[in-house]
DNA sequence: GTCTATACGGCGATAGAC
DNA sequence: GTCTATCGCCGTATAGAC
């Protein structure tokens, strides 16, 4: 979905940034001059990447997007859907800390953009059907068909709300104690 | 904390057009002249009520722990811990047309006022903190004293989640599918 | 207390040189 | 493809009449 860019990195160098900003601060704070500044791409060349503000915003779903891709690919070089359900939840344990700061980096952006309306509000709910279509695969895998979509929203709600009170309190410990209780719960079904 | 006025209710129409606004359509996306249009109050009058924008977050902040208060008397009406832990899942299911559309109330809020920085942010904690101090003082009162903190962040943490996901997918029934669970958790407990 | 008019700055977006 | 300069609007905030 990413156009190529034969030329430079200019490209990338202005979505790292946008990605980075949203994370930190939220997309619609972050000003066209933000990223400017952090990418180090001047203010009037952005318009040659990007049509508009709103252009943005979806290269940010994009970038998130590829990113589950690559975890989704990591996570199938495991052995078993044991394994990669609690290898999701470990990889969340060890984000703990920038979740604390900065919330999850897909639940904040998908809770962000569905206020913000329009094209972004719909396709940011693709961001979350993909892990939670991943875990429901896991399960079912475990021999749980008829229930692997009951137990794929229990695992993703239970990560999303506990990295939203993370990120409120300030505090990784309460991710990383809820992580923790569901790598057991995972290992005991 | 807020203010009483003696002459109109110009500052309660501004407060509830602020709150209703920021759930919403988030706060940030919020101007001054839409809070004057939803409110009917002329918009430099708005700021005779607040003295600045951030103000008017402040004055969210106080509506919405203003209206736990009022939740938490009417749920201290209720005979016992496990009923007023199984009316508040109840409520949360009652409301979940709501949620999918805005997500919850306070938890949108929340997550929003996090990435806001400044003063919002920090008080944005407090928000949270309510409801779960509320809820591991019943889970103490059913017995488990030891781990009234761990099933308050498991119940609080499901219920966040499962609104975040309601709110992302636009479907009521994952809210009220985990809520139904967990009422069954509770009554086992 | 209430409202109108407006100043001021910042942001998204464009024009056009190189 | 890259960058500088700048426009026009919108949003916050203020001044001051009533």
């Amino acid at each position: 979905m990413v156009k190529p860019n034969k030329t430079g990195d200019k490209r990338k160098r202005l979505v790292d940034a946008a990605v980075s900003l949203a994370y930190r601060q939220g997309h619609r704070k972050t000003t066209l001059a933000d990223i400017s500044e952090e990418s180090g791409v001047p203010l009037g060349n952005v318009y040659y990447y990007f049509k508009s503000r709103d252009d943005i915003g979806n290269a940010i779903l994009d970038a998130r997007e590829a990113e589950f891709e690559r975890l989704r690919a990591r996570l199938d070089g495991l052995p078993g859907p044991r394994e990669r359900l609690i290898a999701f939840v470990s990889m969340t344990i060890r984000n703990a800390p920038n979740v604390a700061a900065h919330g999850c980096p897909m639940g904040s952006l998908c809770a962000e953009f569905s206020k913000e309306g329009g094209e972004l509000a719909t396709r940011s709910t693709a961001l979350f059907a993909g892990p939670m279509g991943y875990m429901a695969e896991q399960f079912a895998q475990l021999g749980h068909t008829d229930k692997a979509d009951e137990l794929a929203l229990q695992l993703q709600a239970s990560l999303q709300g506990a990295s939203l009170l993370a990120q409120s309190f300030r505090d990784p410990s309460l991710l990383e104690r809820e992580g923790k209780r569901l790598k057991g719960w995972i290992k005991g079904l």
